[in-house]
DNA sequence: ACGCTCACG
DNA sequence: GACGTACGTGAGCGTA
C-alpha cells in the first residue's frame, strides 16, 4: 500500500489535468485555495508540546516538531472533493504594523515571545518549504491581511477558499465561497457559523468587533458593550455608521452616552479590526499551486531536526527508507557532565586575538555561553571592566584579563602600569560584540543585570540572556538565597574560591585590578564554569517545577528594563539636601539641649540603651498601662516610637526624643547619605534593584534605597523636593490605587468588596459601614481609621494582639472587631484557611500568575508557626501585586518609546517617569493604560485596577 | 556582626 | 493554657 502524498493524490483524483494545471492553468473556477494561518499553528504547537530540544545540541524544537505534525496531519486529511488545488501558509512579519501607527497600544497586552520559541520561528518557515508548500509573509503586515487579500483575489477569480484558522478576526472574510476550517475541532465555519458566533453576517462582523473590542489584542471598542449587545445594535440600525449617527435615539442612557462619547474610539477600533483586502503582493495565486514534496528535501529537513518518529512515519508513507539520525552519546555525556571535577588549573588565560577567536568559534558552534565580568566596583556606574570570563562546557573556561595592574614585590600599593600579556580592551570588545549581540547565541549569567550594565556602558547590548540567579528565584523562592556561592554549594556540591581571599577585607581590601592575573584566572573562570553548570542543572528543572512561564515573563524580561532604569538614575539637587541638612542640624542641637535639661544630665541621645536607663531607672517613668518596661534580646529597655508615644502622655522628654529621632533619621539617612550617592559624572542617583531579594516577588532597592524616601510626615515629604526633573522635563508618578485590597477582593471572592471598587466608593469607609452599621454619610474619621487598620490587618494575616496594638485598644475589643469582620465577609476567613491549608500540604503558596513562594516553616511548632502562617496568607496578595507591576514594567518600555519618556523608579505600587513637559499628559494616558491592563491577558481580574497619576517639577509635586 | 529603630509599600 | 505576634523590605547607628 504505497502512500501518495495527499496533495498529489487528491489533485490527481479530483482533477485529471493535474499536470497541465501545474503548467499554466490560471486560478479560477474549480480551483480551491487553502490559506493556513501559520502563526496560529506555531503557537498551538508551542503550547501543546513539552519543551523538546534537539538532542545533539539542545536547540529548542518542540514547536517545530508540533508544527510539522500539524502540517502532516493537514496534508493527509487534504483529499476528496474539498481538496486544495492551491495552498499557502501565511506568517506574520515584524512586530510593528500600520495598526500600531493608528493606536500605539494595539496588542500592547501581548506577552513577549518566549525565549525558546524565538529561534524556532525561522525553522517553521523552513519546515513549510520542506513540505513544498508556499510560505508567504510581508514586512509590516499581519498574516490576517495577507489572508484577506488572497481570499478576495481568489473569490473574484471564481475559485473557492478555505481559511485554516480559528482566529475569529478572519470570520469577516467568510461568504461567497470562502469558508473557515478550525483545524483543532475540524469544524467548518460558513456564513451560518459566523452568524452563530457574532450574531451578524460576515459583512457586519467588523462593526460588531469595533463595538465589542478585543481585550486580547487591546482593541478598546465601546466600554460596557460586548458581542451580544453589539450584534443587537447592529441588527437594529443596519450598520455601525448608521448606529453612531443615530446614537441619540438609543433608550438606555448609559449605552447612548457611551456611543456618543466614545465615537472616535469606536471608529478607530473599526480601523484596527478591519482587514486589508487590497495589499500589493509580489506573487500570484498561480504561485500557490500545490506541489508534491521532494522526499529528499522533506526527509532531510526532518532528520536534521532529529525528529525520529515523524521522519520514520513520513518515510514509510513515501515508501522510502528513512535516513539514519545519528544518536549522540547524549546519555553518556550527560553523566560525564556531572562527573567533570572542578580544576582551576585547567582554566585558560586568553591573552591574544587568535586564542580569543578559538573561543568565539566554539561559542558560536554551541549557541550559548556563560559570561562573567570582573570590575573595580560593585557600583556599575563607577566600575571599570578588568576582565571577562567565558565557559561553554563544564570544566572548560577561560579568563580574558584586560586591565590588571602590574604588581611589584617592592611596592605595597602596586603600580599604575598595566600587567603584561593583556589584550586591548577595545579589541576584546570588538571581537566579542557580535557574539554578545548575536540573537542566536544565548548569554548565560549569574545576576546578568550587573554584567549587562557593564557591557551597556561600553556600548554593547547583551541579548538574549538567561540568568541562573533568576532561575533559582523562580524555582526556590522562599527556600534560600540565590547568590552564586550558595547555589554552587547547594546544587553543585562545590565551594567556590572566596573573593575575600583575593581582595582581602575591610580597609585593606583592594580592587580586582590589583589581583595578580594568575589568581584572577582561577577565580573568574571558575565563576563562569559554575554559572554554566548551574544553568545546565536548572534549565530542565524549571519545567519540572512548573515555573518556566514565571521565569520567562516575570523575571528575565525585567533584566534589561531595570538595567535601563538604573542607568538613567534620577536627578537629585545637592543644594536642597544640603540646606535641609543644616536646618535639621540646628533643630537637633536645640532639642538635644532641651533633652539634656529634662533628663538632668548629658548623654548620647542616639543611644537607646542610655535613654532607657535614664527614663526608667534614673527618672522612674512608668508606662500608662502600669506594665513593666519591656526589654529586648540584649536586656536593654525598649524605647521604640510606640513606647515613647505612650510615655509622652506623662512627661515632656519622650516627645522631644521622638522629634529628635525623626530629624536624626532624615538627616543621616536622607539629606546626608543621599548626597554621597549623587554620581559625579551624571549628577544623578542610580539605585540598584535586586530582582531576587524579596521572597514575595517584590523588588528591593539598595545603594541607596529609593523605595523608602519619606512621604508620610510633612517634614519628611520635603526630602522629595530634592528629587527633580531634568531641565525642560517633568516627573510623572503613577500608582495603583489599593491594589492589594483589590487583589484580595478577587482571590477571596468578596462580592461587597468588589462592588465597592466598581462603585468607586471609599473602601475603608465601606468596610466601616458594613462592620459597624454606620451609614456612609454618617461616617466619622475615627471609625473609618479603625476599619482601615482592619483592612490592612487582613492582608497581613490579622491577629487580635496585632490589631489591638496597632489601634491601641484592648485586646478583646480588637478580637471583637475581627470576629465581626469575618462575620460580614466570610470569604476572607475561607481564603485565609484555604491558603494556610494549601501551604501545609504543598510547602508553598502561589500568586495568580503562578509564582511560587515556599513556606518551609509552615509546619513548625510554636511562635514560628504563627509567623509562617501570616506570611503565607500575605504572600499571594503581596506577590500578585508585585507580579502585576512587573508585567506593567516589561511592557512599558516599548509603550512609551515614541513619546519619548523614561521610566526611572519603581516603588512597589508606583512608577516614576521623566518626560518632556509638553508630553506629560500623553505619557500619563499611555502608561496608565499599560498599568491598568497589566494583568491581561494572563489573568482576568474581577476587579478593575485603578491607577492615579500626577506630574510636577519634583517628586513631591508629582506624587 | 547584630540588634534597635525607623523610613517606605 | 501559654507561647509570641501584624506582611514585605534597607540603612544608619550604637553596642558588643
Amino acid at each position: 500500500m504505497g502512500w501518495h502524498y495527499a496533495f498529489g493524490r487528491a489533485s490527481l483524483q479530483s482533477n485529471s489535468v493535474w499536470g497541465s494545471l501545474q503548467m499554466d492553468t490560471k486560478f479560477g473556477k474549480g480551483c480551491h485555495l487553502h490559506l493556513i494561518d501559520g502563526s496560529a499553528f506555531i503557537f498551538r504547537a508551542y503550547h501543546a508540546l513539552p519543551p523538546l530540544t534537539r538532542k545533539s545540541d539542545g536547540l529548542p524544537v518542540g514547536a517545530v516538531s508540533g508544527f510539522c505534525n500539524m502540517l502532516q496531519r493537514y496534508v493527509e486529511g487534504n483529499n476528496g472533493a474539498d481538496a486544495a488545488t492551491h495552498v499557502a501558509v501565511i506568517f506574520d512579519k515584524g512586530s510593528h504594523t500600520f495598526r500600531n501607527d493608528l493606536y500605539d497600544l494595539y496588542k500592547a497586552n501581548r506577552e513577549a515571545m518566549p525565549e525558546d520559541l524565538r529561534p524556532q520561528i525561522p525553522l517553521t518557515r523552513k519546515a513549510t518549504e520542506a513540505f513544498n508548500i508556499a510560505c508567504k509573509e510581508l514586512e509590516g503586515f499581519e498574516a490576517d491581511d495577507i489572508i484577506a487579500t488572497l481570499s478576495c483575489m481568489a473569490r473574484e477569480a471564481g475559485g473557492r477558499v478555505t481559511i485554516v484558522s480559528s482566529d475569529k478576526d478572519l470570520m469577516q472574510l467568510v461568504g461567497d465561497g470562502v469558508e473557515m476550517l478550525d483545524p483543532m475541532k475540524n469544524k467548518r465555519i460558513d456564513r451560518d457559523g459566523v452568524i452563530e458566533k457574532f450574531g451578524v453576517g460576515p459583512e457586519r462582523v467588523v462593526d460588531v468587533q469595533a463595538l465589542a473590542g478585543d481585550s486580547v489584542d487591546n482593541v478598546p471598542g465601546a466600554p460596557g458593550i460586548g458581542i451580544k449587545t453589539a450584534a443587537l445594535l447592529i441588527n437594529e440600525y443596519g450598520d455601525l455608521e448608521s448606529l453612531l449617527d443615530r446614537a441619540g435615539e438609543i433608550k438606555q442612557p448609559k449605552r447612548r452616552e457611551t456611543l456618543i462619547e466614545k465615537r472616535a474610539q469606536i471608529e478607530m477600533s473599526k480601523r484596527l479590526v478591519q482587514l486589508d483586502c487590497d495589499m500589493d503582493l509580489d506573487f500570484t495565486l498561480e504561485d500557490l499551486e500545490v506541489r508534491d514534496p521532494e522526499p529528499d528535501v522533506l526527509l532531510g529537513f526532518l532528520s536534521e531536526m532529529e525528529f525520529r518518529t515523524i521522519t520514520q512515519r513520513i518515510a514509510a508513507k513515501l515508501g522510502t527508507e528513512p535516513p539514519v539520525i545519528a544518536e549522540p552519546a547524549a546519555e553518556a555525556a550527560a553523566d560525564e557532565v556531572e562527573a567533570v571535577p572542578f580544576d582551576a588549573d585547567k582554566y585558560e588565560c586568553v591573552s591574544d586575538a587568535s586564542a580569543l577567536q578559538v573561543w568565539i568559534d566554539r561559542i558560536v558552534q554551541a549557541g550559548y555561553v556563560a559570561v562573567d565580568t570582573e570590575t573595580t566596583s560593585l557600583d556599575e556606574m563607577r566600575a571599570d571592566i578588568v576582565g571577562i570570563s567565558l565557559c561553554v562546557e563544564p570544566g572548560q573556561a577561560c579568563y580574558i584579563p584586560i586591565a590588571h595592574k602590574a604588581s611589584r614585590g617592592d611596592d605595597l600599593f602596586g603600580s599604575d602600569d598595566l600587567a603584561e600579556g593583556q589584550m586591548d580592551r577595545d579589541e576584546v570588545l570588538g571581537m566579542l560584540r557580535p557574539l554578545l549581540e548575536d540573537p542566536s547565541v544565548l548569554k548565560i549569567g549569574q545576576n546578568m543585570k550587573y554584567d549587562a550594565k557593564i557591557f551597556a556602558l561600553l556600548g554593547v547590548d547583551v541579548a538574549p540572556i538567561d540568568d541562573t540567579m533568576l532561575m533559582s528565584y523562580a524555582m526556590h523562592g522562599g527556600l534560600h538565597n540565590h547568590g552564586m556561592d550558595g547555589l554552587s554549594e547547594r546544587y553543585l556540591s562545590h565551594k567556590p574560591i572566596e573573593i575575600k581571599s583575593l581582595l582581602g577585607t575591610g580597609k585593606a581590601a583592594v580592587t580586582f585590578d590589583r589581583v595578580p592575573v594568575d589568581d584572577a584566572v582561577k577565580y573568574a573562570a571558575e565563576d563562569a564554569d559554575i554559572t554554566l553548570r548551574l544553568w545546565q542543572a536548572f534549565k530542565p528543572k524549571l519545567h519540572r517545577v512548573g515555573v518556566t512561564t514565571v521565569y520567562e515573563t516575570l523575571e528575565r524580561p525585567l533584566v534589561p528594563v531595570l538595567a535601563r532604569m538604573e542607568m538613567a538614575g534620577i536627578k537629585v539637587d545637592r543644594d536642597t539636601l544640603s540646606r535641609m541638612s543644616n536646618a535639621f542640624a540646628q533643630k537637633m542641637a536645640g532639642l538635644e539641649a532641651e533633652i539634656h535639661e529634662l533628663a538632668g544630665r548629658s548623654f548620647n541621645v542616639g543611644s537607646p540603651k542610655q535613654l532607657g536607663e535614664i527614663m526608667f531607672d534614673e527618672m522612674g517613668l512608668t508606662l500608662p498601662d502600669g506594665k513593666k518596661p519591656s526589654t529586648g534580646k540584649t536586656g536593654a529597655y525598649s524605647t521604640g516610637a510606640d513606647v515613647l508615644e505612650d510615655l509622652a502622655t506623662i512627661h515632656d522628654l519622650p516627645r522631644r526624643i521622638l522629634d529628635w529621632r525623626q530629624l536624626s533619621k532624615l538627616k543621616s539617612t536622607y539629606t546626608d547619605a543621599l548626597q554621597e550617592h549623587i554620581n559625579p559624572d551624571t549628577g544623578r542617583v542610580h539605585t540598584s534593584y535586586s530582582i531576587a531579594g524579596a521572597n514575595t516577588g517584590r523588588l528591593a532597592s539598595t545603594d541607596p534605597n529609593l523605595q523608602n524616601i519619606p512621604v508620610r510626615s510633612e517634614e519628611g515629604r520635603r526630602i522629595r523636593e530634592a528629587f527633580v526633573a531634568d531641565d525642560g522635563k517633568v516627573l510623572v508618578s503613577l500608582d495603583y490605587s489599593q491594589i492589594e485590597l483589590r487583589i484580595l477582593a478577587h482571590v477571596a471572592g468578596i462580592p461587597a468588596l468588589k462592588q465597592a471598587f466598581v462603585d468607586g466608593v471609599d473602601i475603608h469607609a465601606m468596610t466601616a459601614s458594613e462592620m459597624f452599621d454606620v451609614p456612609l454619610d454618617e461616617m466619622t474619621p475615627e471609625v473609618r481609621r479603625q476599619a482601615k487598620a482592619i483592612n490592612f490587618g487582613v492582608i497581613y494575616g490579622i491577629s487580635g494582639f496585632g490589631l489591638a496594638r496597632n489601634l491601641r485598644i484592648p485586646r478583646d475589643q480588637a478580637q471583637g472587631f475581627i470576629d465581626r469582620y469575618f462575620e460580614r465577609f466570610p470569604g476572607i476567613r475561607a481564603y485565609m484557611d484555604d491558603t494556610v491549608a494549601f501551604a501545609k500540604e504543598h510547602g508553598y503558596v502561589q500568586t495568580l500568575f503562578g509564582r511560587k513562594i515556599h513556606t518551609p516553616e509552615i509546619n513548625s511548632k510554636g511562635p514560628t508557626a504563627g509567623f509562617a502562617k501570616r506570611a503565607a496568607i500575605n504572600a499571594p496578595i503581596q506577590g500578585t501585586a508585585a507580579d502585576v507591576i512587573r508585567r506593567a514594567m516589561t511592557r512599558m518600555d516599548t509603550a512609551i518609546e515614541r513619546i519619548p519618556a523614561r521610566m526611572l523608579l519603581q516603588v512597589h505600587d508606583e512608577l516614576l517617569f521623566e518626560v518632556d513637559a509638553e508630553a506629560a499628559d500623553d505619557l500619563i494616558e499611555v502608561a496608565r493604560n499599560v498599568m491598568e491592563g497589566a494583568a491581561d491577558p494572563a489573568v482576568k481580574l474581577d476587579v478593575h485596577l485603578a491607577v492615579d497619576g500626577g506630574q510636577g517639577a519634583t517628586w513631591a509635586e508629582a506624587h
